[in-house]
DNA sequence: TAAGCTCTTGACAACGTTGTCTGCCCCCTC
DNA sequence: GAGGGGGCAGACAACGTTGTCAAGAGCTTA
C-alpha cells in the first residue's frame, strides 16, 4: 500500500480510501490510485485490516466429518450463507473426538472468528464460556451443548421422527421392531431411542435394542443374536444413515421391513426402496447460519431453540408386511 | 498480552516468550506468567502474529462442491494433512463457476494463505501468476490449470480408466457401447471421452455419445434417442458418479450393461451391483496436500505432475452379456 | 473583503504481536 | 579482584492497515 501510495504520488490514507470505496476522493485521484494498484498487483493485507478493525469476516464451522454426506450437505449450506454475507468459512472435522473438537474451537477463537457454528462431539462446553461472555455468537447444530451452556440451537425433531418411523411399522402390522443405533452418549442416538421406546410402549423389548458403532463387529453380532431369538424382529428401525447402510449390507438380501433415520442417495434405487425418516441437512445449515448472522447484526434476544421437522418417505422397505 | 504482562509484573516480551515456549525464561517467571494467562483467559491474537511474522499457517482449498461425495472425501483428506501440520483450512466451493473460483482464490490470497489447493472450474488461470511469482505454492487437483500456468498437478488416470472400462465391456461381448458424460469443456469429461474413443477404435459411433449436465432433461432425451436407434447400445459407460446415478434412475430397471467412472456408496447393494472404475478421492487429497507442504518446506524443484492409477471393480452390471 | 463552508488530502497514532538489541546480574576463571 | 561469559529480562521498532483529526484550496455569502 505504501508502494502504491508513492507510485500514485498520494498519501497512504488516500489509497486506503480508494481501496475501501470511501467517499471524498477526487475521481481523477482515485483513477490514478487504481492504475497504480493494477500496475503493482497490490492486494490488501487482510491480517493487518483485521488487526486494526477487530472483525475478521470469518466464521468457524466444526462438524463431525465432512466426508459424511449429512455434514457435507450442512457444510455446503453454511458456506453459501457465509459467502453471501461476504465472509469466509474456516472448517474442521472433530471426528467425534471431544479433544479435537475443543482444539479446533480454540484455534478458531485464537484466529478471532466472528462467530461459530458447531456440531459438538463432547458434552462439556464450559470452555466456551469466556468467549461467549466476550460476545462471540455460537450456534449449535444437530446436537445441543452440554449442561450449563446457554446458546442457540438448531436440532431436528429426533424424538418425533423416531416415533413416526415406529408408528409406520406398527401400522403395517409389526409387533417385533428392533432398534439399531449408535452409542446413546450421542445425543441424537439417545433421542431416537427415546422416541422408539415411547411409541412402542408395552411392546418394548430390550433384547431388540442394539447401540453400537456402525459397521462394527459388535453391531453385526447383535443383529445375528436378534434373528436367533425365538421371536425375532420382523422389522428394523435404524438410528442413522450409516447404520441403515451397514444394516442393509449385513442383511445380505434377507427381506425384513426397515425404516431408517436419515435419507441417503440411491435409497430409491435399492430393491425394495428404503423407507426413511428424512432430515434436511441443507436446511439445518442454512437456518443455523442465518441465526448466527442475525446475532452478528446485533440481535441480543434470549437464546433460541429451533426444532426442524422431519418427514417420513415410504419407498417400500417400510411397508413390507410381517411374515405370516 | 499487555494485561497479562502487567498482571504478572513482567514485560510484554517475556509474556511473548512464555506463550511461544521460547527458551531463556526463568521457570518461576514463566509460571507466574502462565498463572496470569489462565486467570485472565488470555488467548494470543493470531492476526497480529500473522501481520508480524508474515505466515498465516492457513491453507486454502477450492473445490467444486463439498456436498459431492468425491470432493467431500478429498476435502477431508486435505484437512487431515493440514491439521497434522498445525495449519488450518479455509475452504470454498466454486460450484463449477469460473467467476466464483477466481473470487475465492483472490479472497484467499488477500488473507495471505500460505498455500493453495484447487480443483479449477475455469480454464484461464493467468490471474494466479503474480502470486505464484510471489512464491505461494499452488497445487491443482483432479484437473490441470489452463494454458500458460506451470504448477504441480495431481490427476487421476482418466484416459486409462476409461479405456479399462470400455475394454471390460468389449471383453464381455459388447459392440454398441454408449458414453454418457459431462460437457467436454470439463477436463475429466474430455479425457474420459478420449479414452473411450481410443479404446473403441472403429466401433466408435458418435450417435452413442452424449455430453450433457447430469440429471438434465437433455441427458434423458439423449438416452431415449439412443435406445430408439435401429442398433441401440447394449452397454453404457457413464463418465462420472453423478451421471452413473442419474442414468441408473433413467433406466428405470431396464437391464443394460453399465460401467461407471467413480465409485459410490451402495454401488454394491444395487441389483445388479454397479461395476465401476474407482478413483480414491482421499488419496488424491492426501497426495496433493503433502506435495503442497513439501513445497512449503522449501522444495523448489520443477513442477510435478502426478497421475494416480484407477481400478476397475466388477460388481455385476459391467459383466452383463449383450442380449442375443 | 473577511468569514464560513465544502471538498479533498494528509499526518499520525493505534491495533497486538515478535525480532533485535541492549542491559543487568551472577558466577566462573585467571 | 578484575575481566569475561551466560542466563534472564526489558525497551523499542516494525508489520500494514484504518480512525481521528487537522489543514489547505476553492467557493459562497454577508
Amino acid at each position: 500500500m505504501k508502494d502504491v501510495a508513492s507510485a500514485a504520488g498520494v498519501a497512504l490514507k488516500t489509497v486506503s480510501r480508494v481501496v475501501n470505496g470511501e467517499p471524498g476522493v477526487h475521481p481523477a485521484t482515485a483513477e490514478r490510485v487504481r492504475t497504480a494498484i493494477d500496475r503493482l498487483g497490490y492486494s490488501r493485507n487482510e491480517s493487518a485490516r483485521v488487526l486494526r478493525r477487530g472483525r475478521t469476516a470469518t466464521i468457524g464451522l466444526v462438524i463431525e466429518d465432512v466426508a459424511d454426506p449429512f455434514y457435507a450437505g450442512l457444510s455446503r449450506a453454511v458456506e453459501d450463507v457465509v459467502i453471501d454475507h461476504g465472509c469466509l468459512l474456516l472448517s474442521g472435522s472433530s471426528g467425534e473426538e471431544p479433544g479435537r473438537e475443543r482444539e479446533l474451537v480454540e484455534t478458531f477463537f485464537a484466529r478471532r472468528v466472528d462467530g461459530l457454528i458447531m456440531v459438538p462431539a463432547g458434552d462439556d462446553h464450559t470452555y466456551l464460556r469466556p468467549e461467549l461472555e466476550n460476545g462471540t455468537p455460537v450456534v449449535f447444530a444437530d446436537r445441543p451443548p452440554g449442561a450449563g451452556i446457554d446458546v442457540d440451537t438448531v436440532l431436528a425433531d429426533n424424538v418425533g421422527g423416531a416415533r413416526q418411523a415406529v408408528r409406520h411399522l406398527l401400522t403395517h402390522g409389526h409387533r417385533r421392531i428392533a432398534f439399531l443405533g449408535d452409542d446413546p452418549a450421542i445425543f441424537t442416538a439417545a433421542q431416537r431411542l427415546r422416541g422408539y421406546r415411547e411409541e412402542l410402549g408395552g411392546l418394548y423389548d430390550e433384547r431388540l435394542v442394539s447401540m453400537r458403532p456402525p459397521a462394527s463387529a459388535s453391531a453385526r453380532e447383535d443383529l445375528a443374536r436378534m434373528f436367533a431369538l425365538d421371536d425375532p424382529p420382523t422389522a428394523l428401525f435404524t438410528g442413522n444413515g450409516r447404520h441403515t447402510v451397514t444394516t442393509l449390507r449385513a442383511l445380505e438380501g434377507r427381506r425384513v421391513a426397515l425404516v431408517g433415520f436419515d435419507d441417503f442417495e440411491l435409497a430409491d434405487l435399492l430393491t425394495p426402496g428404503v423407507s426413511v425418516v428424512a432430515q434436511d441437512p441443507s436446511w439445518m445449515g442454512r437456518v443455523a447460519a442465518e441465526l448466527l448472522f442475525r446475532r452478528l447484526r446485533g440481535d441480543g434476544g434470549p437464546s433460541e431453540h429451533i426444532e426442524l421437522p422431519v418427514r417420513l418417505i415410504p419407498r417400500g422397505s417400510g411397508e413390507l408386511p410381517p411374515p405370516d
